[in-house]
DNA sequence: TCCGTCGACATGAACGTTAATGTTCATCGG
DNA sequence: CCGATGAACATTAACGTTCATGTCGACGGA
């Protein structure tokens, strides 16, 4: 039942008969220390097994290096693939990462908050639920350097790294443009900036490239993200949706699916009323998914730079962490659209 | 510059003319403190914005309130699972959660270790990378409970939670079994107790339904984990495997596949050579993951409680934390057949 | 020789909290 | 009326660091 006491600078100190202070400034690597004795303190601490006590060091310092990353849901690919990229980054620069999950849920943000306070994180990354202001407010008034990721809520003036849905969305629609006399959106039902994004992008899109506006649709797919399931978006939200919209007799020229398991349900609809992708249908997708390619017909989509995104964040962050007076900066990354046969009309 | 104070207790009993201590035990609901004045406290203590530092309490109390997750990859379906899983479950019982990611690399797992010494974490909850001794002994030493999760190492004797994949590969097997003769299972390349698992299970099936262990064969097949992509076994490793071995001419009539990744790679393969899938061969796939059941044909899969053994790994851990001198406990999860239609033999 | 300087270390205080131990004062039974 | 009791608070020490300041001796220049 006893703890066995974790080895600390004073008992480095007894065993090489030196004060507590020079030892730290030993360990440190800090001048005042002649070499002799620095080895003599390595060889000891190590002998010892001696580990530094962090939140002692912290507590003294001010400073954690720990950041934390709220996630609204890890097991979206796309944010799984941010949490790697983040963890990454940080532990190169020594910092390590205490991760909150708020499954779309406002007062898990707030708890989510409270903890990054009490923990006096040194900066945060996070995804925000939207639609609320208080708890962000908070680390404002802490002074704790914040980085929005992927959505944003401009109105805090923390740094932004996202994507740029609208252009990507944009980009994709008036590249199979061509042909195309109706074409759907399926969109998650959340009101979140980067579904507005995709929105807004498709909507520009269909303008440019002179499809009736009145035609096609936006179509919400109600899905139960917030009701914490630990699966986002399952197909069969968008499989249904699409099953009661779509006949053989009634359908689009062209769907466009919020992401790639939408585009996976959209499909088994599609082939449920006997229209072939890409013959009948054209199908875009949003996100790579790693299944994206290996769907028949292989699915057009747009790839999102994780990895980027998530190194962006952590340097923004780190800079911020040095220099918290320097101006806000937002950063969106393009997706790229990855062609295959979803939306080939020679197939 | 000036990074504005945190509110201290010393600032609340101030503002209300007490002591520190006092205002620490009303806070912390002990007695010996009259209910107006920790009304009275309680009150100040919100309007002055009051957060306890968690460094100073655990320096104090020795305890975190913080466990360490270590992972291999955040981006495999089933551990982004288990994150959430483990993260819900710990923050139900006020713990907070500290992400360390491994990339199966055995120097990550060292410095991952550091990290959890030097936090005073107080507990973890670890997927171990395999082969190497010494940096879980350093838990051990410095008496910090820890649960292994998904993979073992029974040598340090710490709680373990799993999948019975053996198991669970032995009854798809057996399940699907009738008018086999060639079975096929492609496996990871990496020494971890859950490949060598299915590979058993395997086996094991072949030889209790009476199939030709000489006509099968296990194909270890080389992902680009170990590289530290952010993707884990991508379906490619296995498309090439797969295409460079089956022909027309020369293909088992059931294909196990280590991972629904690898199911997506082979199912290509297939198609490409011109082999229907249920009706040439059979697919079995491993994980279940969303993409499974809108697959055309829909993929035979074992579906993994992600959920369940996330929370059990902390109620573990919880219950050890409580009482460090329990007996280990190790529990094995059975995987669920998902029966579809790449394994039925009418379709 | 004496004083100033500087390197190498020690001492003391502080960070914000909790726990152990003191102090004060009203109350109450005898 | 007096001592015991106990509620309600205060005081002090500790947790393991780091930082500012203090001390001491050797050394060099005039």
């Amino acid at each position: 039942m006893v703890r066995s006491r974790r080895v600390t600078l004073q008992d480095v100190a007894d065993a090489v008969g030196l004060s507590v202070n020079t030892v730290s400034r030993a360990l440190a690597g800090k001048s005042q220390v002649s070499e002799r004795t620095r080895d003599t303190i390595r060889a000891e601490a190590a002998r010892l097994g001696y580990v530094p006590n962090s939140h002692a060091r912290s507590l003294v310092s001010g400073r954690t290096m720990v950041i934390g990353l709220v996630i609204t849901n890890p097991s979206n690919p796309f944010y799984a693939a941010l949490i790697s990229a983040v963890e990454q980054r940080c532990r190169r620069s020594g910092y390590s990462v205490l991760l909150l999950v708020t499954e779309e849920s406002e007062a898990n943000e707030g708890e989510a908050v409270q903890q990054l306070l009490t923990y006096g994180v040194d900066g945060v990354i996070a995804i925000p639920v939207q639609h609320n202001g208080d708890s962000w407010s908070r680390l404002v008034a802490a002074k704790i350097p914040v980085v929005f990721v992927s959505r944003d809520l401009p109105d805090f003036g923390f740094d932004f790294v996202g994507i740029d849905a609208e252009a990507g969305v944009a980009e994709a629609v008036e590249r199979v443009a061509a042909g195309i006399d109706r074409a759907w959106l399926f969109e998650e039902d959340l009101r979140i900036s980067t579904t507005e994004a995709r929105i807004a992008g498709f909507r520009r899109a269909l303008d440019s490239s002179g499809i009736d506006q009145q035609r096609s649709l936006v179509i919400k797919v109600q899905t139960r993200r917030a009701a914490g399931a630990s699966q986002p978006w399952r197909p069969d939200d968008a499989h249904q949706m699409a099953a009661n919209l779509i006949t053989a007799q009634n359908h689009p020229d062209l769907i466009v699916a919020g992401n790639d398991y939408f585009a996976l349900g959209i499909l088994k609809a599609l082939r449920e009323c006997g229209l072939s992708v890409p013959g009948d249908v054209l199908l875009v997708g949003y996100g790579d998914h790693p299944f994206a390619a290996y769907l028949d017909p292989a699915l057009t989509t747009l790839r999102l730079p994780a990895e980027e995104v998530g190194t962006t964040a952590v340097d923004y962050l780190l800079e911020r962490v040095a220099d918290p007076s320097s101006p806000r900066r937002t950063q969106l990354l393009r997706p790229e659209l990855v062609e295959r046969g979803s939306s080939r009309r020679s197939a």
